[in-house]
DNA sequence: TAGCTATTACGAATGCTTTCGTAAGCAAAC
DNA sequence: GTTTGCTTACGAAAGCATTCGTAATAGCTA
C-alpha cells in the first residue's frame, strides 16, 4: 500500500484544475471555481494550504506569488477512487460495474469496438 | 430526475446489509456492523432513524421491535453513485473509466467473454 | 516614502456525519 | 408486581470539510 490519500471532492476539483492546466497560482484555480461554485477567493486558498499539508500539491513558493502543482498522478488517484467505489458500491465485483456502467451509457459503435479491441489486448497479454 | 439521494458511507453500508439479507431489525444490522465496524448498537440505531427521515429505509413498527428494509433500489443506487463518480473524477467520460477498470483488474477469459457478449447484446438492441 | 492592492496566514463559524450516553418504554421472568 | 433486559428516542459531543472574516505581508505606484 503506497498511500491512504482520499482528497474530498473540493480537493478533487482542484486537482482536475491543476492536472488539466498544470501548476497554477490560487489566483488561477480560483478564478475556475469563481464561475462553477461562486466561492470566495480566501476559500480556494485555504484548500489548497489543507491540500499542501496533506501532501496532495507541491507548492513553489520562490517567489511571492506561489505556484501549486499536483503531487498525485490522475491516473493513480482515478484508480484508487475507482476501487474504493467498486469495493463499497459494488461488493468488489469490477465486472458487475462495468456491466452497469455500460448499460446505462448509450455507447455508439466505435466506442463499442474500442472497447472490444483493448479485450483482445488484455487476452493477448497474458 | 427521480430522487437526489445521496447516501454517506455509513448508510452505505447498512444499505448493503438490507439488500443482501432483506428486512431486518437493528439487532440483526448491528450485528453484521459490530464486527466489521466495532460501532456501538446506539450509533446503528441512530443511523437507521436518519435513514429512514431521508426516505432511504421503510419501516414496519407494528410490532414493538421495528423492521427495516430498504426504501432505494441497488441498482438505482448504484447507477447514481456511479454516474457522480464517473462525472467528478473521470469528467464524464464512461468509456475511459472502463478502460481503467478492466486494466486495472485482472480478468479471466471468462469475464473477458461475458463482456464481449454484453457488447453484442447492446449492439444488436439498436 | 506613503498609500494602495494583491497575496498569504490564521482562526473561527457553519454544517454534516458519526458516535454514544442517558432516558423512557415495554415485555417477559421471577 | 417488581425487577431485569432489550428496544427506541433524544440530545449532545467529536471529527471533518467548507467557508470566510480579519490580520499580516510584500510589492507597486504616485
Amino acid at each position: 500500500m503506497t498511500e491512504n490519500i482520499k482528497p474530498t471532492d473540493g480537493e478533487l476539483e482542484i486537482l482536475n484544475i491543476l492536472w488539466d492546466k498544470g501548476p497554477c497560482t490560487v489566483r488561477d484555480v480560483h478564478e475556475v471555481l469563481e464561475t462553477t461554485k461562486g466561492s470566495g477567493y480566501t476559500t480556494t486558498l485555504k484548500l489548497m494550504q489543507i491540500m499542501h499539508d496533506k501532501g496532495l500539491v507541491k507548492r513553489d513558493n520562490s517567489s511571492r506569488v506561489h505556484v501549486f502543482e499536483a503531487a498525485v498522478s490522475r491516473s493513480t488517484t482515478q484508480g484508487q477512487i475507482l476501487r474504493k467505489m467498486v469495493d463499497t458500491v459494488f461488493s468488489g465485483n469490477t465486472m458487475q460495474m462495468v456491466m452497469q456502467a455500460l448499460g446505462n451509457h448509450k455507447a455508439d459503435a466505435a466506442e463499442l469496438d474500442a472497447i472490444r479491441k483493448y479485450l483482445d489486448e488484455i487476452e493477448n497479454k497474458k
